[in-house]
DNA sequence: TGACATTCGTTTGCTACCTTGCGATTGTTG
DNA sequence: CAACAATCGCAAGGTAGCAAACGAATGTCA
């Protein structure tokens, strides 16, 4: 959000501004694919990890149950991922990549140069101290949230 | 997106992570006003620059035309924003606070503690640092976006 | 054992972001 | 002036996030 000229954005603005930036570029390359990045996740997971519980992969992924929920339907929709109640605990769901997830897998371009091309050749240091800024404000406003 | 210990999480990483929290916390404010976070810009954006064109709104907010006017349609039905033809050209709108529109806008609380409790008391030079690398990064990605 | 609570996934409905394509208007230029 | 191009807002359709509520399965404990 910009209200002044683009040298005196906040913090807060310029963290809004490279997420989507690079959401878009990461988006812009799965696009042919048919791929949104979230989904591009579940699949480095499962291509990755192995066959995962659900519920797992959306602590991993950092996702609510319902969000989760819509993202899978969709690769299943695709028939890249495979649903099924696995064994002992009946509410739970197996994640499994289908023969032609593993295959559109293969496929897939290195999405590694997205960060490469953020964060490539900054000093080390204030990577660090970039890191450190953001994780505190993060962790402080979960608590402001918490205490609601 | 989290894949290894909390400590190790990348830079993107934590500026996803953070901005979602601050637009949590943002959300969760206004949710007793039936607001969405970029409704409430919008509606500081008129409060505090007067009526406005939509296509110079939509440039000031960055947002695509299309997004906005389906934020503006909700604003439009909630009765607190008024889009009028104005005069010169009619292609474009006008937009304006309503009676109604005002008076929310004086009942809202104020939202900057949020920045506050996100970065207030962190060392300035750190602070810096931390916008030069994402505006940096911002930037970098947003050419890669163009040269496709 | 039976009542109650919890967990897992889904559904519904909302916000907010995007692209593509359209109609209406306006600007430009031969 | 007429033809063409550009601009503005809208509509449709997709992704991705949230909360609330629900059924089914499981766990707990009197």
């Amino acid at each position: 959000m910009r209200d002044e000229a683009d040298a005196n954005l906040s913090v807060a603005a310029w963290t809004k501004r490279c997420y989507f930036a690079g959401r878009a570029l990461m988006d812009a390359t799965l696009r042919p694919y048919d791929l949104g990045s979230t989904q591009w996740y579940v699949l480095w997971h499962l291509a990755h990890k192995g066959p995962s519980v659900q519920r797992d992969l959306g602590g991993a992924l950092e996702l609510e149950r319902a969000t989760l929920s819509g993202i899978i339907a969709t690769l299943v929709r695709k028939d890249l991922v495979e649903q099924t109640s696995s064994g002992e605990d009946q509410r739970q769901r197996l994640l499994t990549l289908t023969a032609a997830g593993e295959a559109l897998w293969r496929k897939l371009p290195d999405l590694s140069f997205i960060h490469e091309a953020a964060f490539g050749g900054v000093d080390e240091a204030e990577l660090a101290t970039t890191i450190r800024v953001l994780q505190s404000a993060t962790e402080r406003l979960q608590n402001l949230l918490r205490k609601d």
